[in-house]
Parts: structure tokens; sequence; C-alpha cells
DNA sequence: AGAATTCATAAAACCGGTTTAATAATTGAG
DNA sequence: CTCAATTATTAAACCGGTTTTATGAATTCT
């Protein structure tokens, strides 16, 4: 390996000058910068990344850590890295992409070689908040903190609020009895989302009944889609919804599968809403979906842009909301047909 | 920052003894080992990932490097990712995710801070592969390298061989006129994937037809199902083709998108095969989509094992092959009914 | 018992950069 | 023309670990 020492023997000038030459950080003569730049190239010189982090103490690396192992990354979670990578890429930092075990003991061998972290899906009282926060590393969530947590920044979608729309359009549409297929229970995003379902209710003095929440169950149901199909096959004869929330696309597909195969027709029977995690998709179904737009790719991009604000001991807001959409296509009844 | 000074000043010991108590290289004492992590523990100190890095010639990290920032990633490359990050966090790897500008000089500021590479979409003569030769970096493909290259290690599918089976398969049903939507021009796949076809009609004695190839034009689709949508639109009233070969799941649902706008039936009027990228999707539409299932975590696992073991001196093939599989559904006639 | 060996630990050198303090060369003011 | 101020460069210190070498104490061998 080619060092700099290697460079400013060849270039007849100290370590300390070439160093100078490559950063830039206090001016060199014309000359001896043009010779040190030959050299280094005709040596094919690169920097070492560690001793450049350890001098400088910067990685220029920020962490993302990514939910467990144990469950697939969802779109959702691919485009959010998409968003992530551009904008770090923007920036001149590269990302360390992490999953970890649930139940690993957090045992740290040594410090990541990150300046920050992003952190995905935040559980309640969730022990990386913890952990990070006496590291007394920078970090930026994607979802939202404990509600009594005023200190930490994040990024998240409105979902109390999209939510409440979404349910107060179907009522709007004359639905009461709507089957919500939530998250998983425990996650901030399924508590979020099933607060603004009631508020929906509410608003509309009806009354609102938490048995019509179903959580999904991951260990019970290996892929999203499942979810919406038995959901469906098993409340059909107990009950008769005329409206459903899925929680993703995915389980929205499984929801029209299982329609298909008890002759239920979507939207005249059935009106269905998924909360998109991949807008694409909902295209191609037959009926399109109508569905939430929710944006991962921006979610990302921002969390990354505060991260690195904050790296950067620049102003950096402590939340950033991302306003999702509400798209109408041809799932759902139309108000035209209902009144 | 605590360090390993302060710990050993602490705890009344030399800087090197509390790195061999971490370490365990050499035998320190049992009262001497446990006073120094009390005090570890008690000043809550973590080894500088940088510092150690430098003084033992390794990173522990190995770099992934994504396809450009301009195509989104695909479910394909998102479960090739998850593979990789497995594989790596077993064996104590961390993974640096890396997204390259399509024309971006390939200015190296620094050495990026990782031990070998992992790189994925190759193209004919790809630049890349020539500067980590030059920079003297392990790394292994996803996909094939260049026909004289023999020296390259990596992991890839059969995509001759299996396009050759999807071939046979659907000239044994009767098809001859195959219209073949295939990946972009210029990548290793798509070229691996039409030498298939074309084998598969060699071997019945037909003549195969090159203007039945179709490549994928990501500039002008934005998305791949509408390469599937429109290929089928474009081409209906010119020729009537009775099989497709779709290079993905998306563009094949484009296609059954475009099959209803024009009342073609599937399978009866026309049969569709898809080169999966996304298992689960196939299963959701209607009808089910015969499929090839390709195993891309399969193949990230796969290129980190070989990685891996390069990096620790130990034996490793040059190259891997994943067999993809057949797997027959509803989306194409079925051979009772055409005999 | 005295020399040889083993063992636990300390001290110092090293990894490859950056940065600070010191020095030599150049310019400017009086 | 001299002395101070500025500029370009070097030498040395430093970042926080690991590893090699040295050292003193304990153990084993004749």
């Amino acid at each position: 390996m080619v060092t700099i020492a290697d460079v400013a023997k060849k270039a007849g000038v100290s370590k300390g000058t070439v160093s100078s030459v490559f950063s830039k950080k206090r001016p060199i003569s014309v000359e001896v910068t043009e010779r040190v730049l030959n050299v280094a190239k005709e040596l094919n010189y690169v920097p070492n990344h560690a001793a450049r982090s350890l001098a400088m103490k910067k990685n220029m690396i920020i962490g993302l850590k990514m939910p467990t192992l144990d469950t697939e990354l969802s779109s959702f979670d691919l485009k959010v890295i998409n968003g992530v990578v551009k904008k770090c890429t923007e920036s001149g930092y590269r990302v360390l992409l992490d999953r970890v075990y649930e139940n690993e003991e957090s045992a740290i061998f040594s410090r990541d070689p990150v300046d920050g972290v992003i952190l995905l899906n935040p559980k309640e009282e969730d022990p990386r908040i913890v952990q990070y926060k006496q590291l007394n590393l920078p970090f930026v969530l994607i979802g939202r903190p404990d509600q009594e947590d005023t200190y930490t920044k994040f990024v998240d979608n409105n979902n109390t609020e999209i939510v409440k729309e979404v349910g107060e359009f179907l009522i709007e549409n004359g639905h009461q009895d709507i089957l919500f297929l939530n998250a998983s229970y425990g996650m901030t995003v399924a508590e979020d989302r099933m607060e603004g379902l009631k508020r929906a209710y509410e608003n509309f003095g009806l009354p609102f009944k938490e048995e019509n929440v179903v959580y999904n169950n991951q260990e019970k149901y290996k892929c999203a889609s499942d979810y919406g199909f038995n959901s469906l096959l098993d409340t059909f004869h107990v009950k008769k919804y005329t409206a459903i929330i899925a929680d993703t696309d995915r389980v929205a597909l499984g929801v029209l599968r299982a329609a298909r195969e008890l002759g239920i027709n979507i939207p005249s029977d059935l009106s269905l809403i998924a909360l998109s995690n991949n807008e694409t998709l909902a295209l191609e179904t037959t009926p399109k979906l109508t569905s939430i737009e929710l944006f991962p790719e921006k979610l990302g991009e921002e969390a990354a842009e505060i991260l690195i604000n904050v790296l950067n001991d620049q102003l950096a807001p402590r939340q950033k909301i991302i306003p999702a959409k509400l798209v109408i296509r041809d799932s759902c009844r139309k108000p035209s047909l209902t009144r």
C-alpha cells in the first residue's frame, strides 16, 4: 500500500505538505502542488480512510439501522433507503446498513464507524434510543418517539391525520362498519393510525368500536398478503363490513384475492382503501386501488438532511412531518352512486 | 470521548494490557481482567473503530455497489441486499451501501473504508472492474464478467439455461411466435437470456427471429409496468404473438393490464411467463403467473460468502451459479388443452 | 542454589493520516 | 537598508488503538 509518506518522499516534500495539497486547507505554491499531484497519480496513491477518520475524528459515514433480520425488508423500507442514500451521497456521506436481531444482546465490540444514525421502525420505549443517547451519538428517528420524549429528532408521516381523513371519507360515503387491518401491535405507527380512525368517528358523533381494529401478526402470516386474505375470509361470515382499510398494498392484494374467492364485488359490495407503501402497485390491480400515498423516499431524504445538519452544527428542526395524500381511484364506492 | 488510555490509567495498567483484555490475544490474569472490565464498564468505554482499523489494517466492512441513483432499486436488488447483509452480519462484517451515478468521474477522494466489494449489475467492459483490479481490492460480481475475463469471481443465475427451458416449454406447448421483452440492451443478463431463447429454437430446429426480442428502454418507460403495457399495445395490431416472456413480474403486470384493455384472454389467447424477481407478486394476479423464481437473496448470500472467504485467505470458488426454477401456474395455455 | 524458562505486564514503536508549532524565505513599511 | 510581518514549508506531536520488544517476577530444571 502506498502511503502519504511515499508520495512525500518521492516528491521531495513533507507529509504535511502533501496533506495540504489534497485538503487545500493551507496554501501551497502552484509548482509544489503540481509536482505532488503528479507523483500521487503516478504512484496510484489513495488516502487511507481509517487514518483520516482517526485524525479528523470524523467518519463521514452515517448508520442506517433497519428493522430486524427476521422480517423481510418491505418496499417502503427500500424507498427509505433510497432517499437516505441519495441525500447522503450528495453531501459526501456514505451509508452503513445495519440490521439487528430483535433479541440480540446489544453487544458493542466497537463503536460503529459512523458519525450519526438513522433509526427505523421505533417501538415504544425503544432500547436503541436509550443506547444512542448514552453514547452521545447524534441520531434521527423515522417514525415518532415516545410521547414524553421531547428531545429526539424525528421525521414521520401525519399518520393520525391521514387515517382520520380516510375514515371521514368513508363515513361520508355511507360506511359505518369499517374493518381496519392495522400494523403490528405495539408499533407507534399502529397507535397513531388507530387514533386517527377513532377521531373520524368522534367527529361524526358515531361510536368507535375497538374490536373493528385488527393487528397484524407477523408470526402467523408469513406474508402481508395472507394477512389481508385471511382477515376477510375469517370475518366475512361473522360480520358484514362495508369497507376495509388495509395497512399496506400487499394486504390489500390479499383482500382482493379473498374477495374474488368469496364472490364479493369491489367496490360495489365492499370498499377498499390501502395505506400504500408502493404506489405503482395500486395501479395494476382491477379495480385500481384507492390509496394513501406515503412518500417514503422523502422520509429518508429529510431524515438524512436533518442528521447531516446536526453533524455540521447547523440548525435543524426537531421534527418534520411529511403529509400523506389520499388518491381516489376505483376501489371505493363512488359518492355519486351512494346519494 | 473515553479512550483506552483513560481506562488503562484508572485501572492502573498499561494500554497494551487493556487491549489484550478485550482481544484476548494474550493471557491476562483473572484479577487484572476483572479490574479492567469493571473500569471500562464504569467509564462507558467503547473502542474507536477508526483507530482499530488503522492498527489492524482491517475495516470489517464490505462495500455493496448498487446500480446508479437514477433508476430505482428493484425488489430484486432489495433481496440481494437482504442476503448480503444477512451473511455479513453473521460473520461480523458490516455493509457499506454505495450508489454511483452513471457518468460520474470515479473521483476517489479516499479509499473506501472497506475490505472488499460486491458489485451489482455489471456491464460489458465495466470500468468499475478495472478500477478494483488496479486498487487491488478484492471484489465479487453479482452477474457475470466479460467472457474473456477468467479472473473475476462471480455469482449468477443460470440465465441462459433457464430461458432455454422456458422457450422449450412454450414451444412444446405449441408456441412459435414468442415475444421476448428482455432487459436493457448491453447488460450481460440480457445477452445471456437472449442466447437461451435462441438455443431453445435451435434445439427444435426452428428459425429464431431476432426481431421478436425487444429491449427495455429505461428512459422511455418510467416504470417497468409501462414497458409491458406499451409493448403489447404497440405490437398487437402488427403481429399476433401467442406467447410473451416478460423480463420481470412488473413487466408482466403491464402485459396483463394491456391484455385486459384489449380484451385478450390470458392464457387462452395469449400465454405469459414472467422472469420473476418478486415471487409473491405472481400469486396475487388473476390468472396467477407462471414464472421463473430467481432467488436473489441466495445470490447475495453466496456473493458475500465468497468475498468473506477471500478476505480470510480461505478457499473460494471462482463462480457460483444459482439455478432458477420454472414454476407453472395459470398464465400459460395448459399442455392438456393444446393436444 | 543457581541458571533457564515461563509468565504477566509495561514501555515503546507503529498504523497513516492531520494539525500545531517552529523555521526558513519573502515581502513590506519606515 | 533594516526590522517586522507575511508566506511557504517542515518537523514533530497527535488521533486511539494494536503489536513488538523489554523487563521483572515466578516457576522449573539440573
